[in-house]
DNA sequence: CTGAGAATGAGAATCGTTGTCAGCTAAGTT
DNA sequence: AACTTAGCTGACAACGATTCTCATTCTCAG
């Protein structure tokens, strides 16, 4: 189920999608659109800004690529690496300070199928409590 | 400990922004900006959508709402919710949809403790992920 | 009660994203 | 290899959500 990086199939295969999917490839962590297309034009100095929201919207539909929250962009990032650095956050309700944490829990995609038929690909978990220094 | 929904400190409490934090008092699931401007406006019809928009940033900032990823737009929603019956949701990236659920996890106060010396209060998890209608 | 400065409404400005359309091109057909 | 045509493309207009500006109003500490 490897859901390799890659056009879907029976799309037409451009130079201009190519520099996408190949700017995605080499891009780590969580970028914006703009940013994407500012890497992807290294390949292909033509590319245009809307093609590149055309094949990006290709690749989320196809599993390649993951819409992330982000400060009023829509920013993406790179499936594999989303699994990769999969982080959440803890959240002091008395300082205001985030930290990140590795822990993570959540209702297995199993349980989700049965109870809601919902297909989950991905979960932002935020703790609320007290951190060290506040207790 | 409880977040009650209310202003943070420091800020004065005008007739506009007790009307805000009415309306999403009165909110139950997601919701735009937009819409919680229209529902303010029963309780204050002079209220402007920008000061919507500036108050449901104060509201962000103390917790009160919460940002969710959806069509294009910055949903929110209310957190006193956590105080009625505990749930999460399931956020549909084709259309867009909210679901509650019941199902639950997270990861242990101990292993918190341990971890980070971090002491929960409460959780918010929300699933990312195709929901059975657009599967 | 008063003054200082915080908050407001209206609408312009900004910015990310999507739509439009004439020209271009991949890829199957002959 | 040339032909055909539906799928793609870039440029830019259009759009909608959010933010900014600024003159005016209002809150609240003193």
């Amino acid at each position: 189920m490897a859901a390799r990086l890659s056009l879907p199939d029976g799309v037409r295969s451009t130079t201009q999608r190519l520099a996408v999917v190949r700017a995605v490839a080499e891009s780590s962590g969580s970028f914006t659109v703009a940013e994407l297309h500012d890497r992807a034009r290294k390949f292909e100095p033509r590319l245009g800004l809307a093609t590149t929201y055309r094949t990006v919207e290709l690749l989320r539909a196809n599993g390649g690529v993951h819409p992330l929250l982000g400060e009023g962009h829509a920013y993406v990032r790179c499936r594999a690496e989303h699994e990769a650095g999969h982080h959440h956050h803890l959240v002091c309700t008395s300082c205001g300070g985030v930290e990140e944490t590795e822990l993570c829990a959540a209702p297995t995609e199993a349980e989700l199928q049965r109870r809601h038929g919902f297909r989950p690909a991905a979960h932002e978990l935020d703790i609320y409590g007290t951190c060290r220094r506040c207790a």
